[in-house]
DNA sequence: TTAGTTTTAATAATCGTTATTATTTATGGA
DNA sequence: TCCATAAATAATAACGATTATTAAAACTAA
């Protein structure tokens, strides 16, 4: 079950590392199409969902938004920006963490865990501060 | 700014406690349609965000699924099932997590955390177990 | 070369949710 | 009580994100 690695993936693949960011379906499309204009968003969104399935790529599920994808397939945990919706990394200790919650979850046969920190970012707190003293 | 306590509401309200489930807006709907046959699912989703807009109930927001309504408004957390989408709560201490994480987070200010445990609920386990022996 | 498989672009369809609007219902004085 | 106006509703259209469909194109293996 190996991953034909076309032209569209590559691409794909390629910008989203290149970005370092957490983007979106949508915010890639756009990249990607600088290098391949005719590109379809639908190849994108299959494309992104057949790289994560296959490890290439992280997908990222956060609550009540649009999906984003992950250059980084590390484990790790996200905050984000309840404002602009930006995304950061988070490096937190996991193991601790996880063990410790698995107990109180009886019946459940628990595959993982996500943590989601939601608080305002610097660019957005700047924001406000100078609207207050409009 | 106080909530005028409709029939519509009272009811979605009443039906949701009663329940003792994290019900999404449609299944609420259906509930609710037993004794108001004529209310409208807009009706539910706008009230619904009304209410937990005021305190009422509490808003789930899951990853990649639907929203869920939770008759428990006291703070708690969740963990939810990969292959039903069944979601049930969870009693952990959250004071330690809470300001163990917020350290790591600089330059954010942080609102709070969603932790979301993922696994398989005992009635799924039990599916494919016998699925497995067919 | 050719037949079969996979992927693609384009586009339609779906899902959950929110917006619009005309109508109904509640409220608070004259 | 009557009226003005404000709030809420039912019905339905619109929306944003995503997934499904399909016919054409590209790839693969014999
Ligand atoms: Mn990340
Ligand atoms: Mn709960
Ligand atoms: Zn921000
Ligand atoms: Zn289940």
């Amino acid at each position: 079950m190996q991953l034909r690695m076309t032209n569209q993936r590559e691409i794909i693949l390629r910008e989203l590392k290149k970005s370092r960011q957490h983007l979106s379906a949508d915010e890639l499309y756009d990249k990607v199409k600088k290098y391949m204009p005719r590109i379809s968003l639908a190849t994108v969104y299959r494309n992104l969902e057949i790289l994560s399935e296959a490890g290439f790529i992280g997908k990222l599920e956060i609550s009540g938004r649009q999906k984003r994808f992950d250059y980084d397939v590390t484990e790790h945990d996200h905050v984000y920006c309840a404002v602009c919706h930006r995304v950061d990394n988070l490096n937190i200790e996991r193991q601790g963490l996880h063990t410790r919650e698995i107990k109180s979850v009886k019946g459940y046969s628990v595959t993982g865990y996500r943590l989601e920190i939601v608080g305002i970012c610097p660019a957005c707190q700047k924001k406000a501060k100078q609207e207050k003293k409009k």
